[in-house]
DNA sequence: TATCAGGGCCTAG
DNA sequence: CTAGGCCCTGAT
C-alpha cells in the first residue's frame, strides 16, 4: 500500500538517533525498513520523496503506526521555533531534519534503556535481540521468523544465569526487578500513561536501576513526553563544550526532548 | 593480547 | 555532594 507523508519524516535518521535499538535496514535495494511495536511487524519501503510502500493495511497505518511515528505533531513548525542566536540547536536541527519521537512500547523501553546503562549501541542491540530470542515469542512471516520483545509475563521466571547469558551483566538485579514490579503490578505502566510527569517519574525511579536518565528516555520514547530531555555522556560534552555547562534543553518547554534529539544525533554523527 | 569507553546507577563516606 | 565500583562488549 502506497502512503504520502509531508512533514520531516527520516528513517535512517530516526533508526541513527539512539531512542530505539530494534528497527532496522532489511534490505538495501529497494531500500526497506523493519519496525516491530508490540506483536506488529511493519515494513516500510521509500519510493519517492514523500511516498512509502508500507507492508500494513491503512486501518493498522492509522490505528498503529501513525501513532507510533508521531505523525500528528508538525515538527516543521517545531524547528522553526528556535531563536537565531541558539546556533549549535539551529546546526542541530537542520542536521537532524527528519528524525520523530517514537512512541514505543513502554515496557519494552524500561527494559531497554535499563540495559543500555554504560553499552554502546551495538551492544545494546545485540543484548536486546538475545533477550527476544530467549523469552520473546516467535512471529513468521513471508521471508523471516522474528522474535518478539518479551512481555514481563515472559520474563518472570527468568534466572539469573540465563540473563547473564543474553551479556547483561550487573544489570541483571534490575531487570528482575522491573520483571517483578510490573507483572506483580506494583507498578501498572499502562496505567500511568495519563499521570503527570512528576508522579510517572518517581514510579519509575523506584525500579532499582532506573535513575534520572533512564526514566525519562522512558518517558520520551515510551509516553511522548517531550519535554524530557535525557543527559547522557555525549549530551554532557555539548552542555560543557558548547554551552558553558548550561543546560540549554530547559528553554525549549515541551519540545525540550525533541531538541536534545537532534543535538543527540548531531554529536554522535559528528565522530562517526 | 591489552586497553578503553560505552545513551548510568548504587552505595559509602 | 563526590568517588569508586560495577559486568560485559565492540572497537582499536
Amino acid at each position: 500500500m502506497k502512503i504520502t507523508i509531508n512533514d520531516d519524516f527520516d528513517l535512517d535518521k530516526i533508526i541513527d538517533s539512539g531512542q530505539c535499538f530494534r528497527p532496522c535496514i532489511i534490505c538495501e535495494s529497494p531500500k526497506t525498513y523493519r519496525f516491530i511495536y508490540r506483536q506488529y511487524i511493519l515494513y516500510i519501503t521509500k519510493d519517492g520523496p514523500n511516498t512509502y510502500d508500507i507492508s500494513c493495511n491503512l486501518n493498522d497505518w492509522n490505528e498503529i503506526w501513525s501513532k507510533y511515528f508521531d505523525l500528528t505533531r508538525n515538527y516543521e513548525n517545531i524547528r522553526s521555533i528556535i531563536p537565531c542566536d541558539d546556533k549549535y540547536m539551529y546546526e542541530s536541527s537542520i542536521d537532524g531534519k527528519g528524525i520523530r519521537i517514537l512512541r514505543q512500547d513502554k515496557w519494552e523501553m524500561l527494559i531497554s534503556f535499563i540495559i543500555s546503562q554504560r553499552k554502546s549501541i551495538p551492544a545494546i542491540r545485540s543484548c536486546i535481540e538475545k533477550l527476544c530470542v530467549k523469552y520473546g515469542s516467535k512471529i513468521k512471516t513471508e521471508n523471516e521468523d522474528i522474535y518478539l520483545f518479551p512481555t514481563a509475563q515472559q520474563m518472570i521466571d527468568a534466572n539469573e544465569e540465563e540473563l547473564a547469558q543474553c551479556g547483561m551483566g550487573y544489570r541483571i538485579g534490575y531487570i528482575l526487578d522491573a520483571v517483578r514490579k510490573v507483572y506483580y503490578k506494583e507498578i501498572d505502566l499502562e496505567n500511568i500513561d495519563r499521570i503527570s510527569d512528576d508522579y510517572l517519574y518517581n514510579q519509575l525511579t523506584s525500579i532499582k536501576g532506573v535513575g534520572k536518565k533512564v526514566a525519562n528516555c522512558v518517558m520520551l520514547f515510551a509516553y511522548n513526553r517531550t519535554g524530557r530531555a535525557p543527559v547522557d555522556v555525549w549530551i554532557a560534552r555539548v552542555i560543557d563544550e558548547f554551552y558553558n555547562g548550561k543546560d540549554p534543553f530547559y528553554a525549549y518547554g515541551e519540545n525540550a526532548g525533541i531538541m536534545q534529539q537532534y543535538v543527540f544525533y548531531h554529536i554522535q554523527n559528528r565522530y562517526r
